[in-house]
DNA sequence: CGTATAAATGTTATGTTATAACATATCAAT
DNA sequence: ATTGATATGTTATAACATAACATTTATACG
């Protein structure tokens, strides 16, 4: 699942995760409008976080938007909806795999080939490191930048 | 130490963190000049993340400053060195009082009172998370927006 | 001392990211 | 069909950040 940066059936991760969003809005009585699902879809064309502009871009081309609050708005739709995440360390959104309900994930940004994966072990993580200090937490951000196995050329056991 | 969000005395608080990066600038050989040390105090009025130009506009009223480019060095400078963090979540900038080599911040962040605490302990966090999955982890960051103890106004056993 | 060189500051201009505010259109329920 | 909620369209501007180059100041060393 989470091994984005390995090589891998793109078209079809890319297609399994509409579709599992699609369903979700079915399921939740959430619109997937034509600018929404295409901005998902420009998300899932690659493991990488894109900027609103590069999105808007995109949308563009398409004749779907050419505002910023456009893209912006569709991006938020998403990151709401757990459909994708904001990288804040990139001012950037990334497109998500698994819409269901809450998650906190943890950021992977590869500074080598750019890609950002995701884990999903950082929420109960949040609740307990402010637990000491009585800091109740709603939300975390848990992001590293680094390099990945495949860009280390590395094998798993380095 | 962290918790910024009790009632404490911050004139000497703050007065501490001070003398505290001057020793280290003079141990490492590094230069706090008035830009510098002028922005580190203004970081230092508040457990309160400021954004660039917020910093500039308090540089330009003691004619210290008064273009962009002369507030991100400052704060670029002293991020750099640990004198301070950058807030990714707010795009703002917040002092360290505890300069001592490198250190990975968790950042507590009171959507309340909008004081930030910092905590130290996530460093081998990051290496252990990314570890899993083979990913060589060069910085972290981690940050959570919640309440505070003191603006919850609980007792520390809620 | 004086001059070389590195570091810091000064300045212009612009790039990048994001939202406020308000108008219009579309959808969904009665 | 009317209404109320949601989404989109549009203008304008706010907020954050840096590239590029000129000038000044500090420091090192002959």
């Amino acid at each position: 699942m989470q091994n984005v940066f390995a090589p891998h059936d793109h078209a079809s991760c890319a297609q399994s995760a509409l579709t599992t969003v699609e369903r979700a809005c079915v399921e939740r009585g959430l619109r997937l409008t034509p600018i929404r699902k295409r901005t998902l879809e420009i998300l899932l064309e690659g493991h990488h976080a894109l900027g609103a502009y590069d999105v808007l871009q995109k949308l563009s081309d398409d004749g779907l938007a050419d505002k910023p609050p456009m893209a912006y708005r569709a991006l938020n739709f998403l990151v709401e909806h757990g459909f994708a995440h904001r990288v804040e360390r990139l001012n950037a959104y990334v497109a998500c795999a698994h819409p269901d309900a809450e998650h906190t994930p943890a950021l992977w940004i590869c500074k080598d080939c750019h890609k950002v994966a995701e884990t999903a072990q950082a929420a109960e993580l949040g609740q307990r490191l402010g637990q000491d200090d009585g800091f109740s937490v709603n939300t975390l951000t848990i992001e590293a930048e680094g390099s990945c196995q495949q860009c280390r050329g590395e094998s798993s056991d380095d």
